[in-house]
RNA sequence: GGCUCAAUAGCUCAGUCGGUAGAGUAGGGGACUCAUAAGCCCUUGGUCGUCAGUUCAAGUCUGACUUGAGCCA
C-alpha cells in the first residue's frame, strides 16, 4: 500500500455495482470495508478519496427496465436511490458516486478507447456462440446445462449470437501481465486468489469482445456507432471518471492528472478476473500505470447454507440495519469474518459477538471506570499524567504498542486482527481494575495509587475508542465525549454529507497524536457516564 | 474433466523452523462489588476430515481419497 510518489493521498474503490437489482448484503459488506479503510486513512492524515457507484449499461438492464415498463434511465435512477439510501443508513462516507450513465463518463470512455485504438489493440472480428444475457458473456457449449440453460443462471436459456464485434487484443499482454504479477506479489490479494489468476493467465489468454450489436443501452463505440461498448469495458473506466473534480472538463487527462493510479480496488471474488487481468491489460494498452492493489474478499453463507434466490434465504441489508443499527453490523462483518475468506452470517453469533465485545467488554470498561472517576475524582481525569506512570504498568506497556500493531493490521486489511488487538486492551484493562481494586484504594485513602489506576484505565478506553473509530465511529465519538474530548469521528471526509470538507483537516489535526497512549490530561473535566452500547436481544429461535 | 483454497473444542478461528494442541465466545463453578446480572478467576469441551508414507518424532512435510467453497473467458 506504499505509494511513495504520492504519499499523502489514498484512493480506494468499491466496485461500481450493477443496477439490475436492489442492493444485497454483499454490496453492503464491500462498502462497509471500503468505508472503514477510508476512515482509517483519513485519521492518518491522508487525503482520501472513497469511490463507489453504479454500472448501469447493458442488455440485462435494458430488458429489466422494459419488463418493468420504464425507461432504462428511470430504472437506474430508482436503483441508485436504493443504494444511496443504504449507504446513508450504514453511515458510509463516500467521496464520489460514479455512475456509468453520467455525461462526463462518455467523454472519458471515448478518450480511453481512442488510446487503445491508437495502440492497435482493437480490431473487428466475428463472434459466434451462446450468449447469456444475465452474465453478459459468451458461454462454451460444454459448460451449458440441459436445454441450453446457463450454468450460472439455470432458469435462463442462452441465446445464439453471430455478431460482428470489436475485440481487444488481450492475448498480446500475457507476458506483460505475468511480469506484473511476478514483480508485484501483492498486486492481487489474498494469495489464494492470486494463484487462481496466475493459473488462468498461464492457460493462455484469448482476445475478448468489447462491443455489442443490438444493445442500445450503452455507450456508442467511437469507431462504429452502430455498436455499443461492452459493459465491463465501460464499467472499469468508471473508476477514472470518478477522479474528475466536480465541474472539471471531462477528459481522460484531467481524470488521471491528480490521483492515478488508484491505491486499492476492493472487490468481491466474483469479479476478480476483470480487475486482475482485463483491467491491467487495458491500462497497459493505453500506456497507463497499474493500480497498486486488487483485494478480493469472500462470500457469505447464511447459517451455513449458500444464499440463493431460489432458497429464499437472502439477507436484506436494509432490514438488518433497521433492526440492529449500523454500528453493530459494521462491527460484526469486520470482526466476525476473516477479510478475504468466506464467512457465515448467523444471527445468534452476530448478537453474541457484538454484545460480548461492545457491551460487556469495552462498554462496561468505559462505564465502570467513568463511574469511579465520578465518585472518587470529582468527575475529572484523575490527577495523574501518563509520564508519571511507571514504564512497567501493564496497560501502559500494552497501550504503547497497540497503535503500531493496529495500524499494521488496518494497512493489511486485517480488520478482525485489529479488533482483536483492541479488545484485548479492553480485557486487560478490566482485569487491571479487578486486580488493583480502586474501590478499596479509595477506602484506604490511597489517592495517588487510585489516580494512577483510574488514569491508566481511562486512557486505555480512550485509545481503544480511537482505534475502533473507523469501524464504529458513533460509539467512538460517544466514548470520547464521555471522556471529555470533543471530537466527532463522523465529521471526517465524505462528500455525501454537507460541510464535511471543512472538518477533515480539523479532525485529523485535533487528534494528531491520539494513536499514542497518554493523551488524557490530568484534572480535565469528564462527561456524564452513560452506557455506550445497549445490548442486542437474541433473536427468537424458530424451529423448522 | 483441469486447477485454486479450505477441513483443528458446540460456534468462529490461531497454531512459526516438524518436538505430545491454544484463544475468543458459548456451557459449568467460585470469589468480589466500581459497573450494562456486566467484569475477574477457575473449569468442562479436541482420534487436528480419512488412509497411507517420510521421520527418533507429523495438526505441521509427501501422496491418495472424502467433503465444502470457488475459478476454467
Amino acid at each position: 500500500m506504499n505509494h511513495p510518489a504520492n504519499k499523502q493521498s489514498f484512493t480506494v474503490t468499491t466496485p461500481l455495482y450493477y443496477v439490475n437489482d436492489v442492493p444485497h448484503i454483499g454490496h453492503a459488506y464491500t462498502t462497509m470495508a471500503a468505508d472503514t479503510i477510508a476512515r482509517w486513512q483519513r485519521l492518518q492524515h491522508r487525503d482520501v478519496l472513497l469511490i463507489t457507484g453504479t454500472d448501469e449499461h447493458g442488455q440485462k438492464i435494458e430488458r429489466t427496465a422494459i419488463a418493468a415498463g420504464v425507461d432504462p434511465q428511470v430504472h437506474c435512477d430508482r436503483i441508485v436511490e436504493r443504494f444511496d439510501s443504504l449507504w446513508s443508513k450504514l453511515n458510509i462516507k463516500y467521496d464520489r458516486f460514479s455512475r456509468t450513465t453520467a455525461a462526463n463518463h462518455q467523454s472519458v470512455v471515448k478518450d480511453f478507447f481512442q488510446r487503445v485504438w491508437e495502440s492497435g489493440d482493437i480490431y473487428q472480428g466475428t463472434q459466434q456462440g451462446w450468449y447469456c444475457v444475465a452474465c453478459e458473456e459468451f458461454k462454451e457449449e460444454r459448460d451449458l446445462l440441459a436445454d441450453n440453460h446457463c450454468p450460472l443462471h439455470p432458469s435462463k436459456q442462452v441465446e445464439w449470437r453471430d455478431e460482428s464485434n470489436y475485440f481487444f487484443r488481450l492475448s498480446k499482454y500475457q507476458q506483460q501481465l505475468e511480469a506484473l504479477y511476478a514483480e508485484r506479489p501483492d498486486f492481487i490479494l489474498p494469495n489464494s486468489r492470486r494463484n487462481e489468476v496466475l493459473k488462468f493467465v498461464a492457460q493462455g489468454l484469448q482476445d475478448f469482445s468489447i462491443s455489442r450489436v443490438n444493445v442500445d443501452w450503452g455507450i456508442p463505440l467511437p469507431a462504429d456507432p452502430q455498436q455499443t461498448i461492452y459493459v465491463w469495458f465501460d464499467a472499469l473506466l468508471g473508476y477514472m471518471t470518478a477522479l474528475l473534480e466536480p465541474g472539471e472538463e471531462p477528459t481522460l487527462d484531467n481524470a488521471l492528472a491528480q490521483r492515478w493510479p488508484i491505491n486499492l480496488h476492493l472487490i468481491g471474488k466474483d469479479i476478480l478476473r476483470f480487475h486482475a487481468v482485463y483491467w491491467p491489460a487495458m491500462l497497459m494498452s493505453a500506456g497507463l500505470p497499474i493500480p497498486d492493489r486488487v483485494f478480493a474478499h469472500g462470500y457469505f453463507t447464511k447459517d451455513g447454507k449458500k444464499i440463493s434466490k431460489s432458497e429464499g434465504n437472502a439477507i436484506d441489508p436494509i432490514e438488518l440495519v433497521d433492526r440492529y443499527g449500523a454500528e453493530s453490523l459494521r462491527y460484526y462483518f469486520l470482526k466476525g469474518i476473516e477479510f478475504g475468506q468466506d464467512g457465515d452470517f448467523n444471527e445468534t453469533r452476530f448478537v453474541e459477538i457484538v454484545n460480548a465485545d461492545l457491551a460487556n467488554n469495552l462498554g462496561n470498561l468505559v462505564n465502570r471506570t467513568l463511574n469511579m472517576a465520578k465518585k472518587y475524582c470529582q468527575g475529572q481525569v484523575p490527577n495523574c499524567n501518563a509520564a508519571d506512570i511507571s514504564a512497567d504498568n501493564p496497560l501502559k506497556v500494552l497501550g504503547q504498542k497497540l497503535g503500531t500493531q493496529v495500524s499494521l493490521a488496518y494497512d493489511n486489511l486485517a480488520f478482525k486482527e485489529a479488533c482483536e488487538a483492541i479488545i484485548t486492551l479492553a480485557h486487560s484493562s478490566n482485569k487491571y481494575i479487578d486486580d488493583l481494586a480502586p474501590w478499596a484504594l479509595f477506602k484506604q485513602e490511597k489517592h495517588a495509587e487510585l489516580a494512577e489506576v483510574l488514569y491508566a484505565a481511562l486512557e486505555s478506553a480512550r485509545l481503544a475508542a480511537y482505534l475502533l473509530a473507523p469501524i464504529v465511529p458513533k460509539i467512538s465519538t460517544d466514548i470520547y465525549r464521555q471522556l471529555g474530548l470533543a471530537i466527532d469521528f463522523d465529521l471526517v471526509g465524505g462528500n455525501n454529507l454537507v460541510g464535511s470538507d471543512v472538518n477533515v483537516s480539523n479532525l485529523s489535526a485535533s487528534c494528531q497524536h491520539h494513536l499514542e497512549w497518554g493523551i488524557l490530561k490530568a484534572n480535565d473535566l469528564l462527561g456524564e457516564p452513560r452506557p455506550i452500547f445497549a445490548k442486542l436481544e437474541l433473536p427468537l429461535v424458530v424451529s423448522d
